[in-house]
DNA sequence: AATTATTGTAAGGTAAACCTAACATTATGT
DNA sequence: ACATAATGTTAGGTTTACCTTACAATAATT
């Protein structure tokens, strides 16, 4: 399984390439504020597993199996904001934030769960704001 | 703020204390699959920050602070525990690790919001098996 | 009481994920 | 084209949270 860390940076190295937008080394290391020398050493761990293709300064790509992975994180961390911000009415940037934390920690089938939730939430307009007594 | 780990260990100790049994190293290292001296060590930091009163075999007291601390942990795991299992109706043993794992990531306001939502979903009987199409 | 088992601690080690500093390479600006 | 800046890598270090092994102290069993 990948660590945290891990799925930070393909989340985010999908998200950027989706963008059409080239993404460096250094790019991550601003992002989530660590250095250009760790990022190099996850970035050699992400081409090990096979998730991207690094050849340093000429690029960083994105393999299949790396693309399925990143949309897995992508879409736990969907499901979270959706719910913690359209049902729950949390404040964007914390549902975000609890978005990006929870995503590596919950399982699936929980996600399923909140996925299905939150749809019949929105649908039925019950959230949280109309919800208080 | 505490780690992952001596949340988990506090928390037992408290549960265990108010359950009026004694605790030990040895159990906490059962009860996670950890070494009698990772606990030893774990139990030196948890009284170092005056969560605890460990005097060895002695046993281990807990502080005002420490119980304070660890009500809210157990406070966000039962927010948690709750909302999965009666409201989402997620398995218990699932739901349990689940809030085991997001207790320690997921912000106090978004529990709370958790909290007032679940509420509000078990008095109304919206739930997880009623809202499937 | 003596033996055996349990418990806690100390010493030293490992792996992960970060760091800084120094260096090499490649781009960029003039 | 050359100087400067940006980028990636290397080497070596730190911290955290574990580990094992060995040992000391205490408790339990016979």
């Amino acid at each position: 399984m990948l660590t945290k860390g891990l799925e930070d940076y393909l989340e985010l190295i999908y998200k950027t390439i989706l963008n059409n937008k080239n993404i460096k080394a250094v790019d991550i290391a601003n992002e989530f504020n660590i250095s250009r020398s760790s990022v190099s050493e996850a970035l050699i761990r992400l081409a090990d597993l096979d998730l991207i293709i690094y050849e340093g300064r000429k690029g960083i790509k994105i393999t299949k199996k790396g693309i399925t992975e990143a949309k897995k994180i992508i879409n736990k961390h969907n499901i979270l904001l959706k719910f913690f911000n359209e049902v729950l009415k949390i404040d964007y940037q914390i549902a975000n934030k609890n978005a990006c934390k929870i995503e590596h920690v919950a399982d699936d089938c929980v996600l399923e769960k909140i996925k299905n939730f939150s749809d019949f939430c929105i649908k039925n307009n019950i959230n949280g704001e109309n919800t208080i007594d």
